[in-house]
RNA sequence: GUCCCCAUCGUCUAGCCUGGUUUAGGACAUCGCCCUUUCACGGCGACGGCGCCAGUUCAAAUCUGGCUGGGGACGCCA
């Protein structure tokens, strides 16, 4: 049975690259019917932190997935320890400073990776490794080695960062007589402009998209396509399609650059096709947990208006602007809509103001046709009313469908925007 | 500096393994047109690529070598 991990290190958020990687192993583990083991990799002491770990659960449980076993490798101290005893006792290990060092018995290594094919190492760096500090506490490369046979893991999946290691941990199998996983070590991500990916170019943390408004199903979506497709042309994919046909041996070996635009253009996607309840609970979850909404304002509102501007908006974040008018009418009118504002329209205004608050059904059917049947009377075009409307309601040029906005609004709100912009024609008159 | 990995439109990719079916397919972005009360959405279209040089072959994006370019690793971090 096929055994992978995925090995964070509490030292720091979950970032896009670690989730990818976490991703990888998943959906392989899924696919071949495995077993998906999380391994905290918290030896270092001094720089792991509980909010790191606690981040990182969160990421990968909001990103979708789930793990079969969970391990810490600050509770397995003991049995790092008897195995470095076993090198020092074969005399492949020595002690030096306090610390222990393994000998590398080197010639040259090779071995086949999943995904690039066989690798050869013709030298090492050095010829010796710390395996246990000078404190005591073991170092990475050997814990990886002792955990990774320990736990049966038959498939290592990690970063092409660690290929390098692969040679080292290698030898450290052969001294401990181990028997050795398969390794496919994934491309990087790299950065938007194909250099090395940093906090510089944007949000790099998980945590930071899921603040930003991404929803979880479209990151994991994108992420899945950075190295790997389908192969049938599909870009929307979901993690339930995905692990039916995900195959290591199918990514590629080229890094992938970052790409915000194609990340939105999927999440508006996700946004788009949710259905209106669903909008609702997501949209009035992040917008409190944003202490973005007025007290009292009623989670029905609030899914409405998401519902509204579920066209226009790439993330739940962007209705904090392109959806703050229909929480607050403290805007100000924005400059560019000083050549529609130029023209005083308020006897228009002043009659269709009275023929809204004269109706009982505010739905936008029946809204419509009173607008138009007040540009008639008035003998102008229905265009000519709307963008002054619009600008009394929304504060600027552009926003959703007039009609349907009137009626998220509401008659009160609507009459009482209407004889704002009246107001502030006889303002500037005066 | 040493070692290692990689190389198809600006970006993500299909094709490459098993050379001809490729005037290299799709998506994001960009531009144009249509739809339209604005912005979007949607539809249609355009732009744009096999890094370079050799070799193998009747035939190379596909195989081989070199070059160039990019990335990664060289911690008592993981």
């Amino acid at each position: 049975m096929l055994r992978v991990r995925f090995a964070p290190s509490p030292t720091g958020y979950l970032h896009i690259g670690g989730a990818r990687t976490c991703l990888f192993n998943w959906l392989y583990a899924r696919k071949m019917g495995g077993k998906f083991i999380l391994r905290i990799e918290d030896t270092d002491l001094a720089r792991s932190k509980k909010e790191y770990l606690d981040e990182i659960l969160n990421s990968v449980k909001w990103l979708g997935m789930d793990w079969d076993e969970l391990y810490y490798q600050s509770q397995r101290f003991d049995i790092y320890k008897e195995y470095a005893q076993k090198l020092i006792d074969s005399g492949k290990a020595c002690q030096k400073d306090g610390a222990v060092f393994f000998k590398y018995d080197f010639t040259s290594v090779k071995f086949n990776d999943l995904i690039r094919g066989e690798v050869i190492f013709n030298e090492l760096p050095k010829e010796e490794e710390v395996i246990v500090k000078s404190d005591g506490s073991p170092t990475y490369n050997f814990c990886c080695v002792i955990d990774d046979a320990l736990l049966e893991i038959n498939c290592v999946i990690r970063g092409e960062d660690h290929i390098s290691n692969t040679p080292k941990q290698l030898l450290m199998y052969q001294a401990l007589g181990l028997s050795i996983p398969d390794f496919a070590h994934v491309p990087l991500i790299l950065s938007p402009d194909g250099g090395r990916l940093s906090k510089r170019h944007g949000a790099t943390a998980i945590s930071e998209y899921r603040a930003l408004g991404y929803l979880p199903e479209a990151l994991a979506n994108y992420l899945m396509l950075l190295s790997w497709s389908p192969g049938d042309n599909r870009e929307i994919i979901s993690l339930n399609e995905a692990r039916g046909i995900f195959d290591i041996k199918n990514v590629n070996k080229t890094g992938a650059a970052f790409n915000l635009d194609k990340l939105k253009w999927i999440n508006a996607g996700y946004i788009k096709t949710k259905s209106p309840k669903d909008l609702e609970d997501l949209a009035y979850e992040y917008l409190t947990g944003k202490n973005f909404l007025p007290a009292g304002t009623s989670k029905e509102y609030v899914g409405k208006v998401a519902f509204l501007l579920r066209e226009r908006v790439a993330t739940l974040g962007d209705i904090l602007d392109s959806g703050r008018f229909c929480f607050y009418d403290d805007y100000a009118y924005a400059e560019d809509t000083a050549p529609i504002l130029a023209k005083n329209m308020a006897k228009e205004i002043n009659a269709l103001g009275e023929k809204l608050t004269a109706m009982s059904d505010f739905g936008v059917a029946a809204i419509e046709k009173e607008f138009r049947a007040v540009c008639e009377a008035a003998g102008i075009k229905a265009k000519e009313l709307v963008h002054p409307v619009r600008v009394a309601l929304c504060g600027r040029r552009n926003g959703p469908g007039l009609f349907e906005t009137m009626e998220v609004l509401g008659k009160d709100a609507v009459i009482k925007r209407l004889e704002r912009l009246t107001q502030y024609w006889g303002s500037v008159t005066k």
